[in-house]
DNA sequence: GGTCCAACTTGGAACGTTCCAAGTAGGTCG
DNA sequence: CGACCTACTTGGAACGTTCCAAGTTGGACC
């Protein structure tokens, strides 16, 4: 039998490139970590062995011995819903850039068929076996108790829902409530008075947007108008309220869905029933997703800046990870409503219509 | 200084279980891998006392130990496509349903603003770190002579694409050729003769439907009407291509896009154009993805059972990871028309129109 | 009652890092 | 010129598994 040459195939170790540049594994160690209290010289040396021997760092030997794995786990409750993507890609790019800092995302799956989707603690059992430094969780997740439980002490920072149920982790919101309000500020300028929201089940989010709805229509002299129909957030969800609601004889001009997914259901519920849009009834949304922006949709909807909140959600966890202890703080980043046809129309009641409201200039 | 108790926080390891059952670390260690010879009550005290203790088995020591990880990841060319997030979503069921075969998944970022995709090569280097047992690609990933240097010996399967390029990998795909045929076939059945193909540009996937777009033209004498205008996976590229097409001069009355994502951007220009949809032109798109589903879009499309192709290449890279050197092999999954309104209206054109073809039925 | 075999078990040596306590230069100061 | 300090360096001991070769059983068979 031929000896077996290590060569080819192994990946070259700290140690092998200790040998080449002629230093100890521990100083390779230090360079390749960034640490700075290494001599100039060595460390250019250090860095060109690696180079030439292509090596890279083993990130289970380090983890295994190391506090940290320098890696980040991302959950999100919804892989379908393209807010999600915005906002995780946004984590990407802003982890990578804090050096080191890897990202790998998971999932929470929806149990398929079933209706509940439900917490998937295989998932994050596996990004606790990785291993990971924190955890960065993307919408709403379902059974927050359940969460809690298992991501147990690991730094944790929610994006786009509240932290409730978390200890010590931060919460990146978009201020949902005055969202809404600049919904309802801009359709009540544009005439319209009967205006139900989609929505105010579930978490915190669902919760903030409707109290935003509430706040306005009565700021408005429309707290006899208020109508909140339960809605999840997706699509079918949207479908089902909105046809519950037209089903329901109260007249309604305006429909202000929790976000997008359920907006385009309710526009699919309203055509259904014969409504034309936007003359008829005018639809919004929220997230200003690409769905908002698709010409036959074209969805007044709220932009809550996905990218900023996903970029400093990870500055969050950054600091998280650094000092686990500090109490957890919730951001509220101000949104901005963007308008387009799917709000487009004044319904056709004259008269009695109000001037613009002045805060609206505020905002 | 108080002694530092080691108790509550450490995690339990294979030893502190294997103490607790009164067997060798080693025993514990077949027990949780699952190998079949160990005896049935030593077996069940094992696993008893792993439970008791809540032990998992900590991953970063095994993947440096063993061969395997036990681990997968998927590498999603993008995370924007709602077609990708199917697949993902039957790829993650399938695998972890293969016991041991966990899931992770990461993505290919777009490079942002810039204009074409950059493969994202921190990405796999980081999954390789990660030393997962295979990479699971979904969707035409650029750059492919780059990514098959990346990933190396790695098993690799790819979803939704051709291998080429890529030594020893399999190919799940859409029988792409067949799907467009299809469409070809039912837009002539509804009397359109002046059928143009937006894509054709890029990867085999756009190359195999810009190929079944003209084997279908051709076989209803239509060759002289065949127009490619190129177009990529996108919806801004679906309207700049539609754009472009209306603007040639040239008649058309129906639009076949590669995917739904273009051939809604496709009816945005067209809308913009000032058409009546579908009445003026007809659009379809391929991948059947929830926007084809929207009322508002209603998009005849080619479904290509993404959740079975997803199972589907799970389960080959399980057959890979066990023999790396098989030759690479390539499944075709038959696809399936689904009409919706955005081709449910013959154009205006009379008499001309021509029975609808007999081989639909075929299908 | 011994021998052999199959069916399990086991201790110890990796795996490639990081952490730590203990070095070693090369200056500076008295 | 030696002591001392600062600024780096270093070897060795973890980290928690898996793999391997070498046990140890307890029957079955002669």
């Amino acid at each position: 039998m031929a000896e077996q040459v290590a060569g080819p195939l192994r990946r070259p170790t700290i140690r092998d490139v200790a040998e080449r540049a002629g230093v100890s594994k521990s100083l390779v160690s230090l360079v390749m970590r960034g640490e700075p209290l290494v001599r100039e010289d060595k460390r250019r040396r250090v860095e060109q062995a690696a180079a030439e021997l292509g090596y890279r760092t083993n990130w289970a030997a380090r983890s295994l011995s190391a506090l940290r794995s320098g890696t980040v786990g991302v959950l999100a409750a919804d892989l379908r819903n393209p807010w999600s993507m915005d906002v995780v890609e946004a984590i990407g790019r802003a982890l990578e850039e804090a050096r080191l800092a890897t990202l790998l995302t998971s999932a929470v799956l929806p149990s398929s068929a079933a209706g509940q989707p439900r917490l998937d603690e295989g998932v994050i059992g596996a990004l606790r076996d990785l291993r990971v430094d924190g955890l960065l969780v993307v919408g709403s997740v379902p059974d927050r108790a359940r969460l809690a439980e298992v991501v147990g002490g690991l730094p944790v920072v929610v994006v786009g829902a509240g932290a409730e149920g978390l200890a010590r982790a931060d919460a990146v919101r978009s201020d949902d409530a005055a969202g809404m309000e600049l919904v309802v500020d801009h359709l009540v300028e544009r005439g319209h008075r009967q205006v139900a929201h989609l929505g105010g089940a579930g978490g915190t989010v669902a919760t903030e947007r409707a109290a935003g709805y509430r706040t306005a229509m009565t700021r408005h002299g429309l707290a006899g108008e208020i109508v909140v129909q339960p809605c999840d957030f997706s699509e079918d969800g949207g479908s089902r309220a909105a046809a519950a609601l037209l089903d329901g004889g109260r007249p309604v001009t305006a429909l202000a869905a929790l976000n997008d997914l359920a907006a385009v259901g309710a526009m699919s519920a309203a055509a259904d029933a014969g409504l034309d849009l936007p003359a008829e009834l005018a639809v919004t949304g929220y997230d200003d997703t690409f769905l908002a922006e698709l010409r036959q949709i074209s969805l007044t909807s709220v932009n809550p800046d996905s990218a900023g909140m996903g970029e400093l959600a990870a500055r969050l966890l950054l600091q998280r990870i650094a000092s686990p202890d500090r109490p957890g703080i919730e951001h509220l980043v101000a949104p901005r409503l963007v308008v387009r046809a799917s709000s487009g129309q004044r319904p056709s009641g004259g008269p009695g219509m109000r001037p613009p409201d002045p805060r609206e200039a505020d905002r």
